[in-house]
RNA sequence: CGGGGUGUGGUGUAACGGCUAACAUUCCUGUUUUGGGAACAGGCGACUCCGGGUUCGAAUCCCGGCACCCCGACCA
């Protein structure tokens, strides 16, 4: 075997599987090639490595600033939560029961009440507000939470759905049902706006169905996304929940009129399922990809140099970084990296940065110095651009950070809109769910029909959107008079 | 809980019932290298998943257990 075949069949042993061979595979090696997470010892468990975390502290930082300019204030409550509160409301207690962990003893005895560990807050939070809302001058309510939470599902896969997730759940008070639905769905295009704006995830925003929406809500809004398989991947929901957890946790208050009402509530949330559809949005077969508007380190500067040159060429390098890091808010230290690694070669340096999804790579060596140019690729399209150090550098990296955004965006968008189809009889409802589409269909608004199509076929509703437009048609299976189309999809 | 698969250095693999369990890679030390996955030299690293059994002799064969992975069922 000669020196090229050696050099070809390592570069195959560490390529990511191919999206087309095996998604599931390639998903996985994504996260693997990236650094983002691993399988801990505890089954269900990951345990989210430092390049993962920090695309949570970007999620967290963006969220959070826009949380408090809609003078949400952040609070923590108990991991723990007595047994007898998870009981209080009927429907809640039936849809999370089968996938509670359940402490029984502590201190080296049997506990006389068990303890759950929340797999959502509502009944611990609403135990407690109780308390603090008296008078409809304690209205709004707004509160949010950084928290995990754990959720014994039987199976997992990371990011998606592991035992222990990562999230921020916001829990409101409002004072009439009307107030609660206008917040929730503010919350919703929240995270519509997120999705689109920092993740260039586009999302169809909807209600879900009565079976799919959460245990104890009155209405479930969502954002669903398209993966790069067809698949429906569940971004983040909002839940107008009515007065039922107010009845159930007695929270009332006195309005103007001196009069004791139920309160109406909200709750939603957003995971750290949005990373894992993060990389199955944008990633290629040469590892992650981010946008820059979420990417933890936009820029990743790559000097060439050699023992002779090295100090001088990586002074030149610094000044370089602090051009840019001066010149534009959107760059600060921590998000432009330099490689100053001795040890390996500069093909592979390129490789390792690719894989992280860095959106942005400068080569800068002997020659672009002696030019005054340094030398930009895309990591979206690996196109090469070649700049002036002197005086526009800063802001060609700017506009080309908005050129990614951008484009990843607009390839998503497109993927979503040219993969999603209208069907209007069974058969073509069957045929465009197997292909993958996201299909809108009409439905006769009965559980029983929407689970047999779920039986038949394994697609769900995943949403009424929200743009539904009225229009008289018949369910794709009963045949029965429908007045909108609803979105199915296989989903995640 | 069904169906399928796998357990050997950190990772990926090899070894007919028979030598001190081999090879590659990672990692560490040095030297040389650096515009697309470097080279050489040296070094660290395993009770071959666990427990029994068969045998002069077991990573290998038998029995039992356990763990993990994939596909279902479950899942806001």
């Amino acid at each position: 075997m000669n020196e090229k075949e050696t050099r070809s069949r390592e570069a195959d042993e560490k390529a990511i599987t191919p999206r087309a061979t095996d998604y599931s595979q390639w998903y996985l090696d994504i996260i693997r090639a990236a650094d983002l997470a691993e399988y801990s010892s505890v089954k269900g468990c990951m345990v989210i490595k430092p390049n993962g975390y920090a695309i949570w502290e970007q999620i967290q930082s963006v969220l959070d600033g826009k949380f408090k300019d809609y003078g949400v204030r952040n609070a923590y409550f108990p991991l723990l939560i007595p047994e007898r509160l998870l009981k209080r409301e009927a429907a809640h207690v039936e849809g999370f029961a089968p996938e509670v962990a359940v402490v029984t003893h502590a201190g080296g005895e049997k506990l006389e009440e068990p303890l759950v560990i929340r797999p959502t807050s509502e009944t611990i939070m609403y135990e407690t507000y109780k308390d603090w809302i008296r008078s409809y001058r304690d209205l709004p309510l707004l509160i949010n939470q950084w928290a995990n939470v754990i959720r014994w599902e039987l199976r997992t896969k990371p990011f998606l759905r592991t035992t222990e997730f990562l999230w921020q759940e916001g829990h409101t008070v409002h004072q009439t049902v009307d107030e609660a639905d206008i917040f929730a769905r503010k919350m919703l295009s929240t995270y519509d706006w997120f999705a689109s704006t920092y993740m260039a995830i586009p999302v169809i925003t909807g209600k879900k169905s009565e079976s799919e929406k959460f245990a104890g809500a009155l209405h479930t809004y969502t954002c669903e996304a398209m993966m790069q398989d067809g698949k429906a991947l569940q971004f983040a929901t909002s839940h107008n929940l009515g007065d039922n957890f107010a009845k159930a946790f007695d929270i009332k208050f006195l309005d103007e009129t001196n009069t004791l009402q139920y309160a109406w509530q909200t709750s939603w949330g957003l995971s750290t399922r949005s990373i894992g559809g993060l990389i199955m949005t944008h990633s290629d077969d040469k590892g992650l990809v981010l946008p820059p508007k979420i990417a933890p380190i936009k820029v990743v500067i790559v000097p060439v140099f050699n023992a002779d040159n090295k100090e001088a060429i990586l002074e030149k390098t610094h000044e370089l970084r602090l051009e840019i890091e001066k010149n534009s808010s959107a760059f600060p230290a921590h998000s432009i990296a330099v490689d100053e690694r001795g040890h390996l070669r500069i093909g592979e340096k390129f490789f390792d940065w690719e894989k992280q999804g860095v959106p942005i790579r400068i080569e800068y060596g002997p020659k672009d110095i002696a030019a005054g140019q340094c030398v930009l690729v895309r990591r979206d399209t690996g196109e090469k651009i070649i700049a002036k150090t002197d005086g526009e550098i800063s802001r060609v990296v700017t506009e080309l950070a908005d050129a990614i955004q951008k484009n990843l965006y607009d390839t998503a968008k497109h993927r979503l809109d040219s993969n999603t189809v209208h069907a209007n009889t069974w058969d073509e409802f069957t045929a465009s769910i197997e292909n993958g589409k996201f299909v809108l269909a009409h439905w006769d608004e009965t559980s029983e029909t929407e689970k047999i199509i779920k039986e038949e076929t394994s697609a769900t509703i995943r949403c009424i959107p929200m743009d539904a437009k009225e229009e008289v048609g018949k369910c794709i299976k009963t045949g029965l008079s429908s007045t909108k189309r609803v979105l199915f999809a296989k989903a995640y």
